[in-house]
RNA sequence: GGUUCCGUGGCCGAGUGGCUAGGCAGAGGUCUGCAAAACCUUGUACAGCAGUUCGAAUCUGCUCGGAACCUCCA
Protein backbone atom coordinates (compact mmCIF):
# COMPACT_ATOMS: atom_id res chain seq x y z
CA UNK A 1 0.00 0.00 0.00
CA UNK A 2 1.45 3.27 -0.95
CA UNK A 3 1.61 5.80 1.65
CA UNK A 4 -1.17 8.43 0.97
CA UNK A 5 -1.42 12.20 2.65
CA UNK A 6 -4.87 12.94 3.60
CA UNK A 7 -5.38 16.91 2.95
CA UNK A 8 -8.60 18.30 5.47
CA UNK A 9 -10.18 21.29 5.57
CA UNK A 10 -9.59 22.89 8.76
CA UNK A 11 -12.30 25.19 10.13
CA UNK A 12 -10.17 26.85 12.16
CA UNK A 13 -7.87 28.22 9.38
CA UNK A 14 -11.11 27.66 6.78
CA UNK A 15 -7.90 25.66 4.78
CA UNK A 16 -7.60 22.78 3.49
CA UNK A 17 -4.34 21.64 5.69
CA UNK A 18 -2.02 18.88 5.40
CA UNK A 19 -3.35 16.36 8.05
CA UNK A 20 -0.41 15.61 10.43
CA UNK A 21 -1.50 13.56 13.63
CA UNK A 22 0.13 14.89 16.48
CA UNK A 23 1.20 11.60 17.51
CA UNK A 24 1.58 9.29 14.51
CA UNK A 25 0.66 6.69 13.94
CA UNK A 26 -2.20 7.37 16.55
CA UNK A 27 -5.01 9.51 15.71
CA UNK A 28 -7.64 10.53 18.01
CA UNK A 29 -10.91 12.14 16.54
CA UNK A 30 -13.88 13.41 18.91
CA UNK A 31 -17.34 13.90 17.21
CA UNK A 32 -20.47 15.29 18.75
CA UNK A 33 -22.88 12.93 18.85
CA UNK A 34 -26.66 12.74 19.07
CA UNK A 35 -29.01 14.19 22.12
CA UNK A 36 -31.10 11.42 22.62
CA UNK A 37 -35.13 12.85 22.90
CA UNK A 38 -36.23 11.70 19.60
CA UNK A 39 -35.69 9.45 16.27
CA UNK A 40 -32.89 9.78 14.28
CA UNK A 41 -33.48 11.67 11.17
CA UNK A 42 -31.98 11.97 7.83
CA UNK A 43 -29.96 15.07 8.89
CA UNK A 44 -27.87 12.78 11.85
CA UNK A 45 -27.21 9.98 8.85
CA UNK A 46 -24.82 12.42 7.44
CA UNK A 47 -22.19 13.33 9.85
CA UNK A 48 -22.06 9.61 11.43
CA UNK A 49 -21.87 8.88 7.63
CA UNK A 50 -19.15 11.48 6.72
CA UNK A 51 -17.01 10.52 9.88
CA UNK A 52 -17.32 7.03 9.36
CA UNK A 53 -15.67 7.42 5.74
CA UNK A 54 -12.93 9.49 7.63
CA UNK A 55 -12.19 6.94 10.29
CA UNK A 56 -12.06 4.23 7.35
CA UNK A 57 -9.87 6.27 5.66
CA UNK A 58 -7.31 7.16 7.94
CA UNK A 59 -7.47 3.15 9.18
CA UNK A 60 -6.73 2.30 5.18
CA UNK A 61 -4.23 4.47 5.18
CA UNK A 62 -2.13 3.37 8.33
CA UNK A 63 -3.20 5.06 11.09
CA UNK A 64 -4.40 3.60 14.57
CA UNK A 65 -7.53 5.58 15.33
CA UNK A 66 -9.61 5.96 18.26
CA UNK A 67 -12.64 7.28 17.52
CA UNK A 68 -14.98 9.02 20.33
CA UNK A 69 -18.53 9.96 19.81
CA UNK A 70 -20.91 11.04 22.63
CA UNK A 71 -24.56 10.33 23.92
CA UNK A 72 -26.15 13.44 24.90
CA UNK A 73 -28.38 12.74 27.64
CA UNK A 74 -28.19 15.75 29.81
CA UNK A 75 -27.79 19.03 29.77
CA UNK A 76 -29.65 20.43 26.42
CA UNK A 77 -31.57 23.26 27.78
CA UNK A 78 -35.27 23.48 25.96
CA UNK A 79 -35.43 27.56 25.30
CA UNK A 80 -32.16 29.22 25.38
CA UNK A 81 -28.48 28.69 26.01
CA UNK A 82 -29.19 28.65 29.92
CA UNK A 83 -32.98 28.64 31.13
CA UNK A 84 -35.41 26.67 30.78
CA UNK A 85 -35.96 22.50 31.38
CA UNK A 86 -33.89 20.13 29.90
CA UNK A 87 -34.85 18.67 26.74
CA UNK A 88 -34.86 14.75 28.06
CA UNK A 89 -36.34 16.15 31.49
CA UNK A 90 -38.93 17.54 29.56
CA UNK A 91 -39.83 14.70 27.06
CA UNK A 92 -39.60 12.31 29.85
CA UNK A 93 -42.60 14.31 31.98
CA UNK A 94 -44.60 14.33 28.95
CA UNK A 95 -44.38 10.32 28.29
CA UNK A 96 -44.47 9.49 31.83
CA UNK A 97 -41.17 7.97 32.25
CA UNK A 98 -38.11 8.10 33.73
CA UNK A 99 -35.55 10.26 31.89
CA UNK A 100 -32.94 7.60 31.45
CA UNK A 101 -35.85 5.45 30.23
CA UNK A 102 -36.02 7.96 27.48
CA UNK A 103 -32.45 7.93 26.90
CA UNK A 104 -32.20 4.01 26.46
CA UNK A 105 -34.97 4.13 24.30
CA UNK A 106 -33.68 6.61 21.66
CA UNK A 107 -30.11 5.54 21.76
CA UNK A 108 -31.44 1.76 20.62
CA UNK A 109 -32.92 3.67 17.37
CA UNK A 110 -29.85 5.69 16.78
CA UNK A 111 -27.74 2.64 17.22
CA UNK A 112 -30.31 0.68 14.90
CA UNK A 113 -29.82 3.74 12.79
CA UNK A 114 -25.97 3.19 12.66
CA UNK A 115 -26.35 -0.53 12.64
CA UNK A 116 -28.06 -0.61 9.12
CA UNK A 117 -26.24 2.44 7.49
CA UNK A 118 -23.54 0.61 7.94
CA UNK A 119 -21.30 2.92 10.41
CA UNK A 120 -18.89 0.58 12.18
CA UNK A 121 -19.03 1.24 15.74
CA UNK A 122 -17.02 4.03 17.43
CA UNK A 123 -14.10 3.45 19.71
CA UNK A 124 -15.72 4.87 22.80
CA UNK A 125 -19.12 5.97 23.24
CA UNK A 126 -19.59 8.12 26.24
CA UNK A 127 -22.47 9.18 27.86
CA UNK A 128 -22.47 12.89 29.46
CA UNK A 129 -24.46 11.25 32.75
CA UNK A 130 -21.66 9.21 33.55
CA UNK A 131 -18.93 12.11 33.19
CA UNK A 132 -20.36 14.65 35.20
CA UNK A 133 -17.54 13.84 37.88
CA UNK A 134 -15.00 14.99 35.35
CA UNK A 135 -17.63 18.04 34.25
CA UNK A 136 -17.59 18.93 38.04
CA UNK A 137 -13.73 18.67 38.12
CA UNK A 138 -12.82 20.65 34.81
CA UNK A 139 -15.56 23.92 36.14
CA UNK A 140 -13.62 23.85 39.26
CA UNK A 141 -10.26 24.43 37.25
CA UNK A 142 -11.76 27.06 35.71
CA UNK A 143 -13.20 28.62 38.48
CA UNK A 144 -9.95 28.77 40.19
CA UNK A 145 -7.95 30.22 37.02
CA UNK A 146 -10.13 32.94 37.17
CA UNK A 147 -12.41 32.34 34.08
CA UNK A 148 -15.63 31.56 35.82
CA UNK A 149 -17.94 32.63 38.84
CA UNK A 150 -20.97 31.40 40.43
CA UNK A 151 -24.21 33.15 40.69
CA UNK A 152 -26.87 31.71 42.70
CA UNK A 153 -25.67 28.35 42.24
CA UNK A 154 -24.97 28.67 38.94
CA UNK A 155 -21.33 28.40 37.33
CA UNK A 156 -20.94 31.06 34.11
CA UNK A 157 -17.48 31.30 31.83
CA UNK A 158 -16.72 34.70 31.89
CA UNK A 159 -16.14 35.40 28.18
CA UNK A 160 -14.77 39.21 28.38
CA UNK A 161 -12.58 37.88 31.16
CA UNK A 162 -11.46 35.02 28.91
CA UNK A 163 -11.03 37.35 25.87
CA UNK A 164 -8.22 39.43 27.34
CA UNK A 165 -6.33 36.42 27.96
CA UNK A 166 -6.97 34.65 24.87
CA UNK A 167 -8.70 35.30 21.79
CA UNK A 168 -12.93 34.69 21.99
CA UNK A 169 -14.18 33.71 18.76
CA UNK A 170 -11.35 32.30 16.60
CA UNK A 171 -13.48 29.24 14.99
CA UNK A 172 -16.19 31.06 14.18
CA UNK A 173 -14.99 34.30 13.59
CA UNK A 174 -17.15 35.87 15.43
CA UNK A 175 -15.71 39.49 17.66
CA UNK A 176 -17.22 39.64 20.99
CA UNK A 177 -18.12 43.31 20.33
CA UNK A 178 -19.77 42.56 16.90
CA UNK A 179 -22.01 39.94 19.41
CA UNK A 180 -22.95 42.60 21.63
CA UNK A 181 -23.71 44.60 19.04
CA UNK A 182 -25.70 42.44 16.77
CA UNK A 183 -29.12 43.04 18.85
CA UNK A 184 -30.26 44.37 15.29
CA UNK A 185 -32.62 41.39 15.41
CA UNK A 186 -35.20 41.03 18.09
CA UNK A 187 -33.00 39.26 20.59
CA UNK A 188 -35.07 37.09 23.15
CA UNK A 189 -35.37 38.62 26.70
CA UNK A 190 -34.25 36.40 28.45
CA UNK A 191 -34.74 35.21 32.17
CA UNK A 192 -32.01 34.53 33.97
CA UNK A 193 -30.02 36.71 31.99
CA UNK A 194 -29.49 38.82 35.24
CA UNK A 195 -27.23 35.96 36.68
CA UNK A 196 -24.74 36.00 34.07
CA UNK A 197 -22.25 39.83 33.98
CA UNK A 198 -23.06 39.61 30.16
CA UNK A 199 -24.74 38.20 27.86
CA UNK A 200 -22.17 36.71 25.76
CA UNK A 201 -21.07 33.90 29.21
CA UNK A 202 -22.19 30.75 28.55
CA UNK A 203 -23.41 28.18 31.18
CA UNK A 204 -21.14 25.37 32.70
CA UNK A 205 -23.52 24.51 35.88
CA UNK A 206 -26.99 25.23 36.35
CA UNK A 207 -28.84 25.18 39.55
CA UNK A 208 -31.69 22.77 39.31
CA UNK A 209 -35.45 24.21 40.40
CA UNK A 210 -36.65 21.73 42.83
CA UNK A 211 -39.33 20.37 39.94
CA UNK A 212 -36.30 19.59 37.95
CA UNK A 213 -35.75 16.11 37.99
CA UNK A 214 -32.15 15.30 36.22
CA UNK A 215 -29.93 16.29 39.09
CA UNK A 216 -26.20 15.92 40.39
CA UNK A 217 -24.99 17.35 43.63
CA UNK A 218 -22.17 19.78 42.99
CA UNK A 219 -19.95 22.05 44.96
CA UNK A 220 -22.63 24.85 43.75
CA UNK A 221 -25.54 22.80 44.85
CA UNK A 222 -27.52 20.37 42.85
CA UNK A 223 -27.42 21.13 39.49
CA UNK A 224 -26.88 20.44 35.78
CA UNK A 225 -24.30 20.32 33.78
CA UNK A 226 -24.04 22.82 30.47
CA UNK A 227 -24.25 21.94 27.09
CA UNK A 228 -20.81 22.48 26.41
CA UNK A 229 -18.86 21.45 28.91
CA UNK A 230 -19.61 17.69 28.41
CA UNK A 231 -18.06 17.31 24.96
CA UNK A 232 -14.78 19.04 26.35
CA UNK A 233 -14.82 17.19 29.62
CA UNK A 234 -15.20 13.92 27.77
CA UNK A 235 -13.07 14.31 24.88
CA UNK A 236 -10.05 15.53 27.28
CA UNK A 237 -10.59 12.23 29.24
CA UNK A 238 -10.14 9.94 26.84
CA UNK A 239 -8.49 11.64 23.37
CA UNK A 240 -5.99 13.44 25.99
CA UNK A 241 -5.78 17.84 26.31
CA UNK A 242 -4.81 18.28 22.93
CA UNK A 243 -5.72 15.78 20.24
CA UNK A 244 -6.21 15.40 16.38
CA UNK A 245 -9.73 15.75 14.86
CA UNK A 246 -12.96 16.98 16.29
CA UNK A 247 -16.04 16.63 13.93
CA UNK A 248 -19.69 18.14 13.94
CA UNK A 249 -22.36 19.84 11.97
CA UNK A 250 -21.81 23.19 10.49
CA UNK A 251 -24.34 24.26 12.99
CA UNK A 252 -22.63 23.35 15.79
CA UNK A 253 -19.80 25.52 15.37
CA UNK A 254 -21.32 28.32 17.18
CA UNK A 255 -21.72 28.62 20.15
CA UNK A 256 -21.00 24.75 20.70
CA UNK A 257 -17.71 24.12 19.45
CA UNK A 258 -16.57 28.01 20.24
CA UNK A 259 -17.19 27.24 23.63
CA UNK A 260 -15.36 24.60 23.71
CA UNK A 261 -12.75 25.94 22.70
CA UNK A 262 -13.19 28.67 25.54
CA UNK A 263 -13.38 25.96 28.22
CA UNK A 264 -10.51 23.85 27.47
CA UNK A 265 -8.45 26.81 26.79
CA UNK A 266 -9.34 28.25 30.32
CA UNK A 267 -8.96 25.12 31.92
CA UNK A 268 -5.44 23.64 30.33
CA UNK A 269 -4.29 26.90 28.57
CA UNK A 270 -4.08 24.92 25.30
CA UNK A 271 -5.80 24.66 22.06
CA UNK A 272 -7.64 21.46 22.56
CA UNK A 273 -8.07 20.42 19.04
CA UNK A 274 -5.57 20.46 15.79
CA UNK A 275 -8.24 19.87 12.91
CA UNK A 276 -11.60 20.76 13.45
CA UNK A 277 -14.19 19.25 10.34
CA UNK A 278 -17.77 20.30 9.83
CA UNK A 279 -19.76 18.91 7.57
CA UNK A 280 -22.62 20.63 5.98
CA UNK A 281 -26.81 20.43 6.39
CA UNK A 282 -28.90 18.16 4.54
CA UNK A 283 -31.82 20.88 3.53
CA UNK A 284 -35.72 20.03 2.15
CA UNK A 285 -36.27 22.46 -0.53
CA UNK A 286 -33.19 24.62 0.54
CA UNK A 287 -34.10 24.90 3.95
CA UNK A 288 -32.02 22.79 6.40
CA UNK A 289 -33.92 19.56 7.77
CA UNK A 290 -34.01 19.99 11.43
CA UNK A 291 -36.05 19.61 14.79
CA UNK A 292 -36.56 23.01 15.28
CA UNK A 293 -38.20 23.84 11.61
CA UNK A 294 -40.58 20.59 11.68
CA UNK A 295 -39.31 19.56 8.70
CA UNK A 296 -37.39 16.40 9.31
CA UNK A 297 -38.24 13.16 7.93
CA UNK A 298 -37.20 10.24 10.16
CA UNK A 299 -34.75 7.43 8.80
CA UNK A 300 -37.26 4.85 10.08
CA UNK A 301 -39.59 6.84 7.87
CA UNK A 302 -37.24 6.66 4.70
CA UNK A 303 -36.91 2.35 5.04
CA UNK A 304 -40.47 1.97 5.48
CA UNK A 305 -41.58 4.92 2.91
CA UNK A 306 -44.11 6.09 5.42
CA UNK A 307 -43.74 9.15 5.15
CA UNK A 308 -46.15 11.98 2.70
CA UNK A 309 -43.36 13.47 0.98
CA UNK A 310 -41.31 10.12 0.22
CA UNK A 311 -42.73 8.64 -3.11
CA UNK A 312 -41.40 5.34 -1.95
CA UNK A 313 -39.27 3.60 1.01
CA UNK A 314 -35.43 3.74 1.02
CA UNK A 315 -32.64 1.68 1.63
CA UNK A 316 -30.07 2.87 3.96
CA UNK A 317 -27.59 1.99 1.24
CA UNK A 318 -29.00 4.16 -1.01
CA UNK A 319 -29.03 6.91 1.38
CA UNK A 320 -25.57 6.28 2.19
CA UNK A 321 -24.72 6.75 -1.15
CA UNK A 322 -26.98 9.95 -1.89
CA UNK A 323 -24.96 11.47 1.25
CA UNK A 324 -21.16 10.30 -0.45
CA UNK A 325 -21.93 11.51 -4.31
CA UNK A 326 -21.76 15.06 -2.22
CA UNK A 327 -18.90 16.72 -0.96
CA UNK A 328 -19.41 16.64 2.77
CA UNK A 329 -18.54 20.43 3.21
CA UNK A 330 -22.12 21.01 0.72
CA UNK A 331 -25.01 21.07 1.84
CA UNK A 332 -27.27 18.87 0.34
CA UNK A 333 -30.79 18.66 -1.02
CA UNK A 334 -33.44 15.87 -0.33
CA UNK A 335 -35.88 14.79 -2.98
CA UNK A 336 -37.44 11.65 -4.15
CA UNK A 337 -35.56 12.06 -7.86
CA UNK A 338 -32.24 12.31 -6.40
CA UNK A 339 -32.89 9.37 -3.60
CA UNK A 340 -33.96 7.21 -6.86
CA UNK A 341 -31.25 8.39 -8.59
CA UNK A 342 -28.58 7.64 -5.66
CA UNK A 343 -30.48 4.08 -5.56
CA UNK A 344 -30.01 2.76 -8.79
CA UNK A 345 -26.26 4.29 -8.39
CA UNK A 346 -26.12 1.92 -5.65
CA UNK A 347 -27.82 -1.20 -7.70
CA UNK A 348 -25.29 -0.28 -10.63
CA UNK A 349 -22.29 -0.67 -8.28
CA UNK A 350 -23.14 -3.96 -6.61
CA UNK A 351 -24.56 -5.62 -10.09
CA UNK A 352 -20.49 -4.63 -11.46
CA UNK A 353 -19.52 -6.34 -8.42
CA UNK A 354 -21.45 -9.22 -9.03
CA UNK A 355 -20.08 -9.24 -12.47
CA UNK A 356 -16.56 -8.70 -11.18
CA UNK A 357 -16.69 -12.00 -9.10
CA UNK A 358 -18.46 -13.92 -11.79
CA UNK A 359 -15.92 -12.78 -15.07
CA UNK A 360 -13.31 -15.51 -16.10
CA UNK A 361 -10.54 -13.74 -16.62
CA UNK A 362 -8.42 -14.17 -20.21
CA UNK A 363 -4.51 -13.78 -20.91
CA UNK A 364 -4.73 -10.50 -22.65
CA UNK A 365 -5.25 -7.30 -20.89
CA UNK A 366 -6.65 -3.82 -21.71
CA UNK A 367 -7.14 -2.37 -18.23
CA UNK A 368 -5.31 0.04 -15.95
CA UNK A 369 -6.56 -0.13 -12.32
CA UNK A 370 -3.40 0.69 -10.88
CA UNK A 371 -4.19 4.12 -12.02
CA UNK A 372 -7.91 3.75 -11.41
CA UNK A 373 -6.71 3.00 -7.88
CA UNK A 374 -4.33 6.14 -7.50
CA UNK A 375 -7.09 8.23 -8.69
CA UNK A 376 -9.47 6.93 -6.03
CA UNK A 377 -6.72 7.82 -3.14
CA UNK A 378 -5.97 11.28 -4.79
CA UNK A 379 -10.22 11.71 -4.56
CA UNK A 380 -9.86 10.97 -1.05
CA UNK A 381 -6.82 13.12 -0.02
CA UNK A 382 -8.09 15.84 -1.29
CA UNK A 383 -10.47 16.78 1.75
CA UNK A 384 -12.44 13.71 1.17
CA UNK A 385 -13.72 13.88 -1.64
CA UNK A 386 -16.26 11.09 -2.02
CA UNK A 387 -18.24 12.17 -4.90
CA UNK A 388 -15.00 12.19 -7.46
CA UNK A 389 -14.04 9.11 -5.80
CA UNK A 390 -17.35 7.51 -6.78
CA UNK A 391 -16.76 8.51 -10.00
CA UNK A 392 -13.94 6.93 -10.90
CA UNK A 393 -15.60 3.74 -9.26
CA UNK A 394 -18.20 4.12 -11.56
CA UNK A 395 -15.62 4.22 -14.39
CA UNK A 396 -14.71 0.89 -13.10
CA UNK A 397 -18.27 -0.24 -13.29
CA UNK A 398 -18.13 0.66 -17.40
CA UNK A 399 -15.30 -0.87 -16.99
CA UNK A 400 -16.12 -4.13 -16.06
CA UNK A 401 -19.69 -4.34 -17.60
CA UNK A 402 -17.62 -3.76 -20.88
CA UNK A 403 -15.38 -6.93 -19.99
CA UNK A 404 -18.34 -9.21 -19.58
CA UNK A 405 -19.61 -7.49 -23.10
CA UNK A 406 -15.96 -7.94 -24.79
CA UNK A 407 -14.75 -4.99 -25.67
CA UNK A 408 -11.79 -4.54 -22.24
CA UNK A 409 -10.03 -7.33 -21.48
CA UNK A 410 -8.63 -8.50 -18.21
CA UNK A 411 -5.67 -11.10 -17.22
CA UNK A 412 -5.67 -12.55 -13.84
CA UNK A 413 -3.71 -10.16 -12.11
CA UNK A 414 -6.00 -7.37 -13.30
CA UNK A 415 -9.09 -9.11 -12.22
CA UNK A 416 -7.68 -9.58 -8.48
CA UNK A 417 -6.47 -6.20 -8.86
CA UNK A 418 -10.11 -4.80 -9.48
CA UNK A 419 -12.06 -7.02 -6.96
CA UNK A 420 -9.22 -5.76 -4.29
CA UNK A 421 -10.13 -2.11 -5.51
CA UNK A 422 -13.97 -2.61 -4.94
CA UNK A 423 -12.98 -4.33 -1.52
CA UNK A 424 -11.12 -1.62 -0.34
CA UNK A 425 -13.11 1.35 -1.67
CA UNK A 426 -16.29 0.45 -1.90
CA UNK A 427 -16.88 -1.92 0.94
CA UNK A 428 -14.09 -0.74 4.00
CA UNK A 429 -13.53 2.97 3.17
CA UNK A 430 -16.86 4.35 1.73
CA UNK A 431 -18.92 1.24 3.97
CA UNK A 432 -21.10 0.59 1.24
CA UNK A 433 -22.47 -2.73 2.21
CA UNK A 434 -22.77 -5.47 -0.18
CA UNK A 435 -26.71 -6.73 -1.31
CA UNK A 436 -28.24 -4.78 1.86
CA UNK A 437 -31.79 -5.55 0.92
CA UNK A 438 -34.85 -4.02 3.19
CA UNK A 439 -37.04 -6.86 3.48
CA UNK A 440 -39.86 -4.76 3.64
CA UNK A 441 -39.52 -3.01 0.77
CA UNK A 442 -39.10 -6.09 -1.33
CA UNK A 443 -42.21 -7.80 0.73
CA UNK A 444 -44.27 -4.81 -0.66
CA UNK A 445 -43.26 -4.66 -4.46
CA UNK A 446 -44.46 -8.54 -3.94
CA UNK A 447 -47.54 -7.80 -2.96
CA UNK A 448 -48.41 -4.84 -5.03
CA UNK A 449 -47.95 -7.61 -7.82
CA UNK A 450 -50.00 -10.29 -6.19
CA UNK A 451 -52.48 -7.44 -5.47
CA UNK A 452 -53.09 -6.44 -9.18
CA UNK A 453 -53.09 -10.11 -10.30
CA UNK A 454 -56.08 -10.92 -7.65
CA UNK A 455 -57.95 -7.25 -8.55
CA UNK A 456 -57.61 -8.06 -12.42
CA UNK A 457 -59.18 -11.71 -11.18
CA UNK A 458 -61.71 -9.96 -9.82
CA UNK A 459 -62.75 -7.56 -12.76
CA UNK A 460 -62.79 -10.68 -14.98
CA UNK A 461 -65.53 -12.00 -12.13
CA UNK A 462 -63.12 -14.78 -11.92
CA UNK A 463 -63.77 -15.34 -7.84
CA UNK A 464 -62.26 -18.20 -7.65
CA UNK A 465 -58.66 -17.67 -8.22
CA UNK A 466 -59.51 -14.06 -6.49
CA UNK A 467 -60.39 -16.06 -3.11
CA UNK A 468 -57.97 -18.75 -3.45
CA UNK A 469 -55.29 -15.92 -3.94
CA UNK A 470 -56.60 -14.12 -0.60
CA UNK A 471 -56.79 -17.66 1.14
CA UNK A 472 -53.48 -18.71 0.23
CA UNK A 473 -52.02 -14.99 1.21
CA UNK A 474 -53.79 -15.58 4.58
CA UNK A 475 -52.69 -18.98 5.29
CA UNK A 476 -49.20 -17.45 4.02
CA UNK A 477 -49.24 -14.27 7.13
CA UNK A 478 -51.18 -11.62 5.06
CA UNK A 479 -54.68 -10.10 5.69
CA UNK A 480 -56.21 -8.31 3.03
CA UNK A 481 -59.08 -5.69 3.06
CA UNK A 482 -60.58 -4.55 0.15
CA UNK A 483 -61.95 -0.84 0.29
CA UNK A 484 -63.26 1.20 -1.92
CA UNK A 485 -60.57 2.83 -3.14
CA UNK A 486 -57.94 -0.32 -3.17
CA UNK A 487 -56.62 -3.20 -1.89
CA UNK A 488 -54.48 -3.05 1.34
CA UNK A 489 -52.72 -5.78 3.35
CA UNK A 490 -51.20 -6.28 6.68
CA UNK A 491 -48.82 -8.42 8.41
CA UNK A 492 -50.55 -11.02 10.92
CA UNK A 493 -48.25 -11.43 13.98
C1' G B 1 -27.86 44.34 11.90
C1' G B 2 -23.24 41.05 12.12
C1' U B 3 -20.37 36.53 10.50
C1' U B 4 -19.89 32.75 6.84
C1' C B 5 -21.38 30.53 2.41
C1' C B 6 -23.96 29.23 -2.05
C1' G B 7 -26.42 30.02 -7.11
C1' U B 8 -23.64 24.53 -12.59
C1' G B 9 -27.47 21.21 -18.30
C1' G B 10 -34.59 17.97 -16.94
C1' C B 11 -32.98 16.30 -11.48
C1' C B 12 -28.86 15.45 -7.91
C1' G B 13 -24.01 16.89 -7.84
C1' A B 14 -18.10 17.34 -8.69
C1' G B 15 -15.02 20.97 -10.45
C1' U B 16 -11.06 27.34 -8.73
C1' G B 17 -7.92 29.73 -15.33
C1' G B 18 -7.31 26.32 -20.93
C1' C B 19 -8.30 19.19 -21.17
C1' U B 20 -15.80 15.14 -21.58
C1' A B 21 -16.49 14.68 -13.62
C1' G B 22 -20.03 11.16 -12.28
C1' G B 23 -25.07 9.25 -11.15
C1' C B 24 -30.30 9.49 -12.59
C1' A B 25 -33.74 10.83 -16.36
C1' G B 26 -34.23 11.68 -22.00
C1' A B 27 -32.98 10.51 -27.40
C1' G B 28 -30.77 7.17 -31.18
C1' G B 29 -28.29 2.51 -31.97
C1' U B 30 -26.17 -2.74 -30.87
C1' C B 31 -27.56 -7.20 -28.51
C1' U B 32 -31.94 -10.01 -27.36
C1' G B 33 -38.09 -14.58 -28.76
C1' C B 34 -40.21 -10.19 -25.73
C1' A B 35 -38.56 -7.42 -21.67
C1' A B 36 -34.63 -6.20 -18.49
C1' A B 37 -29.51 -5.65 -17.94
C1' A B 38 -25.23 -4.29 -20.54
C1' C B 39 -22.46 -1.67 -24.32
C1' C B 40 -21.91 2.49 -28.08
C1' U B 41 -23.48 7.44 -29.58
C1' U B 42 -25.91 11.89 -28.01
C1' G B 43 -26.92 16.83 -24.62
C1' U B 44 -22.13 22.63 -26.13
C1' A B 45 -24.72 23.79 -18.34
C1' C B 46 -22.23 27.17 -15.39
C1' A B 47 -27.86 33.48 -11.94
C1' G B 48 -27.16 38.58 -14.46
C1' C B 49 -23.95 42.70 -15.84
C1' A B 50 -19.13 44.73 -16.23
C1' G B 51 -13.88 43.99 -15.76
C1' U B 52 -8.78 41.33 -15.55
C1' U B 53 -6.57 37.71 -19.10
C1' C B 54 -4.28 35.19 -25.24
C1' G B 55 -8.16 32.39 -22.69
C1' A B 56 -12.99 32.32 -16.92
C1' A B 57 -18.02 28.23 -14.59
C1' U B 58 -13.26 29.00 -12.10
C1' C B 59 -10.08 35.70 -10.52
C1' U B 60 -12.18 41.09 -9.38
C1' G B 61 -16.39 44.47 -8.78
C1' C B 62 -21.50 45.33 -8.80
C1' U B 63 -26.70 43.51 -9.16
C1' C B 64 -30.36 39.79 -8.23
C1' G B 65 -31.73 35.30 -5.61
C1' G B 66 -31.03 31.65 -1.69
C1' A B 67 -28.96 29.37 2.82
C1' A B 68 -26.43 28.53 7.65
C1' C B 69 -24.97 30.64 12.23
C1' C B 70 -25.70 34.85 15.89
C1' U B 71 -31.36 30.46 20.54
C1' C B 72 -31.63 23.94 21.07
C1' C B 73 -30.11 21.65 16.51
C1' A B 74 -26.05 16.73 12.88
Amino acid sequence: MAAQQLFITNSLTRQKEKFEPIHPPFVGMYVCGPTVYGYPHLGHARPYTVFDVLRNYLEHIGYKVRYVRNITDVGHLENDADEGEDKIAKKARLEQLEPMEIVELYTSFFHEAMRLLNNKHVSIEPRASGHILEQIGMIEKIIAKGYAYTTNGSVYLDVHKYNTDFPYGELSGRILEELKAGAGEERRNLEGQDEKKNREDFALWKKASPEHIMRWPSPWGDGFPGWHIECSAMSSKYLGTTFDIHGGGMDLLFPHHEAEIAQHKACHGTNPVKYWVHNNMITINGQKMGKSLGNFINLEQFFSGEHALLSQAYSAMTIRLFILQAHYRSTLDFSNEALQAAEKGYQRIMNAYATLKALTPGRNNTVDVATLRQKCYDAMNDDLNTAICLSHLFDACRIINSTAAGTEQMNADTHQAMIQLFDDFVFNILGLAPQQTNAAIHIDALMQIVLEARNKAKQSKDFKTADSIRDQLLAAGFQIKDAKDGTTYSLLS
